[in-house]
RNA sequence: GCGGAAGUAGCUCAGUUGGCAGAGCAUCAGUUUCCCAAACUGAAGGCCGCGGGUUCGAGCCCCGUUUUCCGCUCCA
């Protein structure tokens, strides 16, 4: 990471947290590692994203409901999905190495050197161990067996430990009597299975014909071993997702249209191009047929924001086995080649997945600018501004009385008043002009009016442009329609 | 998880061999001001990250701890 890009990318966090975007969970007890609360500007600009988001999902695609489902769902939902097998694996650490293994990785990778026979029953005794989570007794399997690290040589091991990567809870107020892993449940480590087991409900209700979509927004939760570069990995965070389901055969359709729709998405905000890149994934999960990620170049470098997915009916069908409910689809189209209906079947699954968070730190990352002013005098001075795109940006128009007196403020607050309904407005008459519109600069407000004495003429305003400074005159009667149009 | 650096006002930082806690900006109350952060007056703001120790006396020295940053490690 050259220093210059991370100066920048602490001049991002240090203004986020300065002019109320985000802050530090639980700041005055020092912190709460990888968790960020948004505050009022931030807050903002978040419900901005995600509205916009939704509206092109929903509003815009006749064949995308949405749905909100529970963050806490039943526990079996997470073996169906294969989130508490796949990732509770016990880990161990080698001491000079500091060298992280998952267990059965390095046993098996150690079983390779031995004869059959002895891999055999190492393998057995390994199975049988970790089904009983017995770290202890995988330690002293590691010893016995003098499995020692591939780059240190050592047999130098710490105790073994559990990584978790979903929070677990207790559901019920009262305690569980005999096992206290009756009352457990986890909170969602992403919300797509929220959709998939309401897959019915809402094809039903809604009376939904394959192809359709069901999106969702909502926080998501997962436990990582190290978090960091602020909210771009954080262990509460909230995704936009949309499973869009379809007749078998045709995913690589679907998989090329919205691999395409989501980065038109993303250009629509007015983002170029080259700061964006997809990122094709050559190892893919076992249920996977195609998958790729939209990343964007944030000042730490090209990271993923977005990931487009072709999962199968892998989703389904697990929740079929699972539930022992039938997550079918009769399509009642006719297949040109046999001439009847398609008839049942389950459908496949594209994913679209966005991180909010991340997205979020991509509006920042792409507006915050520094920007050099040569000023008369020679001398320059810095202007550092938020270019937000309008439709994104926290407050829309700032509302500012040249002086607060000669009853310009009482114009302006007509004005506001006139203009809060339909977008929002900042009323503000402190300190001088210019500092008002720096101010405004750096929260990312695209639009200020002044009202001035020539106001109280001929019912005109000045409007400043955020990214220009340009300034224009324009009628009290025009503002409304001119920023909606704007912000459209 | 390991190693290094840092933590003083809201922000950026100064603080002398260990001797009264400081500046600029920001904030607040006024005055001034007809368009880009820089006018004037005043006020407020601090467990010097936290806990021990040394000392007559610690922001400063020692130990521990915690948070952040940087590098490594891990990451479906």
């Amino acid at each position: 990471m050259a220093t210059q890009d991370n100066n920048r990318f602490q001049a991002i966090i240090a203004h986020a947290k300065e002019y109320g975007f985000v802050f530090p969970s639980s700041e005055i007890y020092d912190g709460l590692s990888a968790v960020y609360d948004y505050g009022p500007w931030g807050s903002e600009l978040k419900k901005n994203i995600r509205d916009y988001w939704w509206k092109s999902m929903t509003q815009l695609h006749e064949n995308i409901v949405g749905v909100d489902a529970a963050i806490f769902m039943h526990p079996t939902t997470w073996k169906a999905s294969g989130h508490v097998d796949n990732f509770s694996d016990p880990m161990i650490d080698n001491k000079d190495s500091k060298k992280r293994y998952r267990v059965d990785h390095l046993i098996e990778a150690h079983v390779e050197t031995l004869s059959k026979e002895e891999g055999n029953v190492l393998i057995a005794a390994m199975d049988k161990l970790l089904a009983a989570e017995d770290f202890a007794g995988l330690k002293k399997l590691i010893e016995d067996n003098k499995i020692k690290c591939s780059i240190s040589g050592t047999a130098n091991w710490t105790d073994v430990r559990q990584f978790n990567l979903m929070f677990k809870t207790e559901f019920g107020a009262v305690a569980a009597e005999v096992n206290e892993d009756e009352n457990i449940v986890y909170l969602r480590p992403e919300t797509a299975q929220g959709i998939f087991v309401n897959f019915l409900n809402v094809q039903k209700t809604a009376r939904m014909k394959v192809p359709f979509g069901i999106a969702q927004t909502g926080k998501a939760f997962r436990n990582e071993i190290v978090a960091r570069q602020f909210i771009f990995r954080m262990r509460e965070f909230e995704q936009m997702e949309m499973q869009f389901f379809i007749r078998p055969g045709t995913e690589g359709d679907w998989y090329k249209y919205w691999k395409e729709a989501r980065l038109q998405w993303h250009l629509s905000l007015g983002i170029p191009a080259e700061k964006y890149r997809y990122h094709d994934h050559v190892k893919l999960a076992h249920y996977a047929k195609e998958a790729c990620d939209i990343e964007f170049e944030f000042p730490i470098g090209f990271k993923e924001v977005e990931g487009i997915h072709s999962r199968s009916d892998y989703d389904l069908s697990q929740h079929q086995v699972y539930s022992k409910k039938k997550l079918q689809y009769f399509d009642n189209d006719i297949d040109e080649t046999t001439g009847k209906p398609y008839g049942n079947y389950v459908p496949y699954v594209i994913e679209t997945s966005i991180g909010l968070d991340r997205m979020f730190l991509l509006i920042l990352s792409q507006a915050y600018d520094e920007e050099v002013i040569p000023r008369e005098d020679g001398a320059a001075e810095t202007r550092t501004v938020l270019r937000i795109p309008a439709k994104l940006a926290p407050i829309k128009l700032a509302i500012l009385p040249l002086t607060k007196k000669d009853g310009l403020p009482e114009i302006a607050r007509a004005i506001m008043n006139d203009c809060r309904e339909d977008f929002y407005c900042f009323y503000e008459e402190k300190d001088a002009i210019g500092k008002r519109y720096r101010r405004m600069d750096a929260i990312g407000t695209p639009f200020c009016i002044t009202v001035d004495h020539q106001t109280k003429e001929d019912q005109t305003v000045t409007i400043r442009y955020r990214d220009t400074m340009q300034q224009e005159r324009i009628a009290i009667s025009d503002l409304r329609a001119l920023v909606k149009e704007k912000i459209r």
